[in-house]
Parts: C-alpha cells; structure tokens; sequence
RNA sequence: GGAGAGUUGGCAGAGUGGUCGAUUGCGGCGGUCUUGAAAACCGUUGUACCGAGAGGUACCGGGGGUUCGAAUCCCUCACUCUCCGCCA
C-alpha cells in the first residue's frame, strides 16, 4: 500500500498518475487526507492526556513510598476525569486509523512514467516481437488433441480425483513438464538467483505482506481449520522471506529463485479460453524474486526481462513483449511487462510470463527495509516475474513443434530427458 | 491426539505491581593505548508514531481486562520446545 506522508504531500502527483488505471482516487485520497488530519489532532491530544496521567501516576507512586497517603488519595483522584477523556480520544483514535487503513487498501499503486493510459489489454503498448509463427503441416491440432493423442496429459482423470483445472501430467508429458522445471531452474541459477524450496501453504500475515490479502481473498484456496493459504504463485512465500526485515546497509540485491505448484481459484472464469492448458486451478511456475535498492529497480527489471527473453529464445518460441496499460496493470504493481508465445495451432498469443516492478508497495506492508547511508531505515524496492509459467509453455511446445510423425523436443531440453521426440 | 514448559532488545539471559525501554554478558559501532593488530579500558548501540521544536507516546508473542500505575496479576488466542502416542 502507499504511504501516508506520500498521500499527503503528493496528492495532486499521485491522482493524476493513477488516472492512467482508469480511475479517479480524488474523493478517497480526500477522504485519507481528512481522516490523517483528524487522527493527528485526536493523537496529539490523547498523548498529552496520557502523559500528564503517567505523570500523576508516578508521583503517586513517590507519595506511597513515602508515607504521604492522604496525598496519594488525593492525586488519584484527579485521574478520574483524565482518564474519562483519554478513553474518548483513544476510542477515536482507533476508529479513525482503521478507517485510514481500510482507505488505503483501495488506492493500487501509482503506475510509473512509461506506463501509459488505457482501459484494458487493448490499450497494452507491444514493446517488441520475435519470431514468426511456426509453419505447422496441415493435420496440425491444439494441445488438447495432442495430450490425448499421445497420452501426455490426462484431464477427465484430473476431474475424477479432483475437478476441472487440476489435469494429471503422464509418461512423456510429465518428463517434459519436469524438465522444463530442471532447465528454467538451471538458467536462473546461471543469471545469479538462489534456489529456494519454500512451503506451498502460508499464513495470513504473509498473504498479507504480498497482497493477496485483502484484495483478492477470493482467488486464494484457503484451509479453514488451520487459517492458511495455498500459494497462488511462489510471490508469495519466497518475497515473505523478507517481512519484518532491515537490510543493515544500502549494499544489497537480492535474487531468489524458486519452482512451485501455483493454486488459484479463478473464480468466474468459463469458456473457451479456460480450454486444455490454457487456464487451470493448479499449475507449475518458476518464479523469479528480487530485493533492491530503489536506484537499482530499473536495471533490475530489464535484467529480469533479458533473462526471460533468453529462456524464450532457447526454447525457440516465436514471442511478444508487452507493456501493460495502466488498467491491465496489476493492483500493487507499478509497471508490468507481460510475454505471450504465439500458439500457431490455437492462432492466438499465450500468456507465459509477468514481470513486475512494485517499487514500494510491497515493502510498505512487508516492513522491508534498508538502512540508507544516512543510517535511516528506507522501503527498499520489490519485484518479481514469472521465468517460466509451465502450461502454455508446454502447449506451445507441443502445438509448435508437431509434425505429422510426432512432437519434436527442442534442443536445449534434450539433456534433461531421455527422448528427442514425442510420438 | 495427550501431558508439561516456555515466548523479554541482533543473540544469550535477569527481572513477579511504581525512578523498567528494561540489570548483565556477547556481538556491533566509536574512541584511548599501539608502528599496526590483539588484549585491556572508556563510551555508544531497538523500532514506530505525534510534535516546528523542546519534548511526548507506544512496543517485554498478539488481543482484551484489573489498577492511579503492568514486562510483572487475570482472561483469551497464536506460536515454540520437551515427553508420550501416531506416522512419511
């Protein structure tokens, strides 16, 4: 979330700026600065009250110890009104900051410069394309006709044992898929990310500190009887490793790796587009994690999508980089840059690959700090991208690279499996 | 699942109603001494908020309560550890 002193002495900044996501803020960031001033009054004035009864207080305490109980009596009995007023203020004081937190839960973050204005995916800028689309034969089929063909992916089985979206990956389609795995993994590790196992379940505090919590509770599997919380994406547990932190100095940068189920339950999607493995409930990701100082953010976000690109052109996927419109960018994201491969056989862009940068949106709430070189805590800056989502990865490959004897293994995957071709 | 013990500052560990934001040790930082270092000695060392400032407030796992006053007493929740049971 923003921050308050932001809110308060950039208002006219940060209204115009998030007019880019399509909406106006103006009457809740009047409302928070309204609500700020009035808990500072009601602050400022409960705090004197409290210090003048800690005052009494210990004086009270001397009068004991020195005998003087009619004094003692006395003096507590002037804490009686004080105490009727401090309840009364504290009361509002309370009110008022959850109200101001509540406000501030609504405002997303402020999309940076380059983003532009726009609605939704229509108004996405197209920053750069690669490839041509595959020249497929003419029996060419999609996915789904593919997995069933060869026996790859199983989804009538994965809604027998557990229900739409949850498809069972076998033989030579879960060799792939963990080969995939193994190679994404393997590159982030030769760019610099530390691998991490993380747990695939977390608590509230830490859907919290990423903010799946509380905007999109509805789209998290949530255990009940234990209060936690599938991951929607390795995001979350892995940036969480971080809540609660300072940094001792301005000399860092962070970068995580880590392969994860991602649990979503994409409440309210239907149709065609949900179709084979283009949108499922569980699926497998490698996500990428950074930790920066603000003046590095930048850098680190080209760096993030270089490396992607690289995974792309490896895997030899024609391919497009987007940069999203201010009202397809993401609540806490500040500028996001989207891939999509280009699935000849669906005719249609597939979305692999997010990359964000939430400068310090996350860090606000994660309480992840550095100290700067005037030995002052500072938000340090959060990103994360995807490197890579493994469904329409795995579609695009088999929709791709099909010829009418079988689906041919693209080369760099070739030592993490014991077969060239699919047939 | 059963029984018990805990949760205090970066770490260890005192503190059972009042000069306790908290003894002490370690670590960190600064200094003295030294050619330099070590040792020794001295000093210093949390976070957040309010306030123009002086200064004030809050925080001893979270929340609530008792009291003029709570790290200390009461309630409640969470977590950790030990033993037993079960188990990959």
């Amino acid at each position: 979330m923003l921050e308050m002193t932001r809110i308060r002495t950039e208002r006219d900044e940060l209204i115009q700026a998030l007019k880019k996501r399509n909406i106006d803020v103006t009457e809740t960031i009047d409302a928070l600065i309204e609500k700020d001033q009035q808990w500072r009054n009601a602050k400022t004035q409960m705090e004197s009250i409290t210090a003048d009864l800690n005052k009494i207080a210990k004086e009270i305490g001397a009068f004991f110890q020195a005998g003087k109980t009619a004094e003692a009596e006395a003096a507590k009995a002037k804490t009686a009104e004080l105490k009727a007023d401090e309840t009364t203020l504290k009361a509002s004081v309370d009110s008022l900051d959850a109200e101001i937190t509540q406000l501030l839960y609504q405002i997303p973050n402020v999309p940076n410069e380059l983003v532009v204005a726009g609605k939704n995916e229509e108004d996405n800028e197209t920053i750069l394309v690669v490839g041509e689309p595959a020249q497929l034969h003419s029996e060419a089929v999609p996915h789904w006709e593919l997995t069933k063909k060869y026996n790859l992916i199983d989804f009538e089985l994965g809604v027998k044992i557990t229900g739409a979206g949850f498809p069972v990956y076998r033989g030579k389609g879960a060799k792939l898929q963990r080969a995939l795995i193994q190679f994404f993994l393997d590159e982030a590790e030769k760019a610099g990310y530390e691998e991490f196992i993380a747990p695939h379940v977390v608590n509230e505090a830490s859907g919290y500190g990423t903010g799946q919590l509380p905007d999109k509770e509805g789209q998290m599997y949530y255990c009940a009887e234990d209060d936690l919380y599938l991951i929607p994406t390795a995001e979350v547990p892995l940036t969480n490793i971080y809540r609660d932190v300072i940094l001792p100095d301005e000399n860092f940068s962070i970068k995580m790796t880590g392969y994860t189920p991602c649990f979503r339950r994409e409440a309210g999607s239907y149709g065609a587009h949900v179709r084979g493995l283009n949108r499922l409930h569980q699926f497998d990701k490698v996500e990428i994690v950074r930790i920066e100082h603000p003046s590095n953010a930048a850098k680190a976000l080209e760096e993030m999508i270089d490396h992607v690109k690289g995974l792309l052109e490896k895997l030899g996927l024609h391919y497009r980089i987007l940069r999203l419109c201010g009202g397809d960018t993401g609540f806490a994201s500040a500028m996001t840059y989207d891939f999509e491969v280009y699935s000849a056989a669906q005719e249609k862009w597939l979305e692999v690959s997010s990359c964000s940068r939430f400068d310090t949106f996350q860090a606000n709430r994660l309480k992840l700090r550095f100290k700067n070189a005037d030995k002052k805590n500072q938000l340090a800056h959060t990103l994360n991208g995807s490197a890579l989502a493994l469904p329409r990865i795995m579609a695009a490959i088999m929709e791709n690279y099909q010829t009418p004897t079988g689906i041919e293994i693209p080369e760099v995957l070739h030592k993490y499996l014991n077969f060239k071709t699919i047939d």
